[in-house]
DNA sequence: CAACATTTTTTTACAGCGTAAACAATGGGA
DNA sequence: TCCCATTGTTTACGCTGTAAAAAAATGTTG
């Protein structure tokens, strides 16, 4: 007796609101102005009514944390049938940096989100687990400079790749971040930059 | 007529104070946990008299940040007067890393600091400045690239000046927010690596 | 129907934040 | 002593995340 628990369906449609309201609000201002009261009042519910659908403030900054994640990994991933390892990166390169450009919110979540340190052993294994997540997003990167170097020499190809995805992650952080001033170049032409830099990194360190 | 305002002595001998304070904190758990009433707290005034010394929260951040911003200068020119330039960018380049590794809060708020684009027309300016600064910390490494690849060509030593920069933020940056951890490596490790990174990048780019 | 059990939601409350405004203390010149 | 500019504190406002209590909604049972 008593009333009946929501069904699955309703549960999953009532997160989805919430999770859309925050992440217009977050796509706007950033993490620093999401807040759970003007998530509620844009879906009509009280504050504390998300608390049923989602632990806490966090969780729900991890599930927009996760939405980037997932988006960067299908733009870059769309390219993997590409045969030729070179124009496989390139593109997979630009994808990333694309991604970056026009997602700065996204990708400044995914990268520079603090990681955990509290007394919690459950919330740092969820913030452990997204950090291993993100850090994993370079893997068709690792294969494909695996490929362009050599399958053997595994340990080559990841240096290989932490150089080049230093590059990307370097250019993308301070580009997004207005840390390149000093060459007072407009957006487009920064990454044009970086699309003639991506290739080269490569072709030199094929020899 | 009236109370003698402070000296100048006295004035700076506060703000020393708070600033003090306000360090400490920030070097404990960064931007996010630095709060204007436990500053006062540990300085032993109310907290509303620290607007009489600051204009406000981030008149304070926007000072750390300078200070920051010093240092890492600091450990970076200690090494101009190295002749032989691949050498001193060598050194340059470890003392960017190393002040990174051994400074995470200052290099973060160096970094990561989100620009100001309120309606305040003073607040900007002052924001702008701070970042061209920033921005313009990376100029001995662009003379000494300069240096190595033919003073002529200024355009060439700004494009290779770019690449090395991005290597080193990207990989500090990285480092710094638990982002690498598909490598499994360990802080010393990376940095390693990264040394010999550095002259690569550059012996390659000299021929 | 009323009574009750259970789940969902809201209301209230607390401790924290930055800071504007009002107030109190200080100390030198008239 | 009174005045008054300067320094410092107290109070207050509107935010924040969220714990706890109260209320509402919705089902089953007598």
């Amino acid at each position: 007796m008593g009333r009946k628990p929501l069904t699955t369906e309703q549960r999953d449609a009532m997160r989805a609101r919430i999770l859309d309201a925050a992440r217009k609000q977050f796509l706007k201002g950033g993490l620093n102005d999401l807040s759970m009261r003007d998530i509620a009042s844009n879906v009509g519910i009280s504050a504390m009514t998300i608390y049923l659908y989602f632990r806490n403030r966090q969780a729900i900054v991890f599930a927009l944390i996760r939405e980037g994640l997932d988006k960067l990994r299908d733009e870059m991933y769309r390219f993997t049938e590409i045969e030729d390892p070179m124009e496989r990166l390139i593109r997979m390169g630009e994808a990333y940096v694309g991604f970056a450009f026009e997602n700065p919110q996204y990708y400044r979540a995914l990268t520079e989100t603090i990681p955990h340190n509290g007394r919690d052993r459950d919330r740092r294994a969820e913030h452990a687990k997204l950090l291993d997540d993100v850090s994993a997003m370079v893997k068709p990167i690792l294969q494909t400079v695996g490929e362009l170097t050599g399958s053997r020499k595994s340990r080559e190809a990841t240096n290989e790749t932490l150089v080049l995805w230093c590059v990307l992650h370097g250019f993308v952080s301070l580009a997004l971040n207005d840390r390149l001033r000093f060459l007072r170049a407009s957006d487009d032409d920064l990454r044009q930059q970086l699309r003639r830099m991506v290739p080269r990194m490569l072709t030199v360190r094929r020899d």
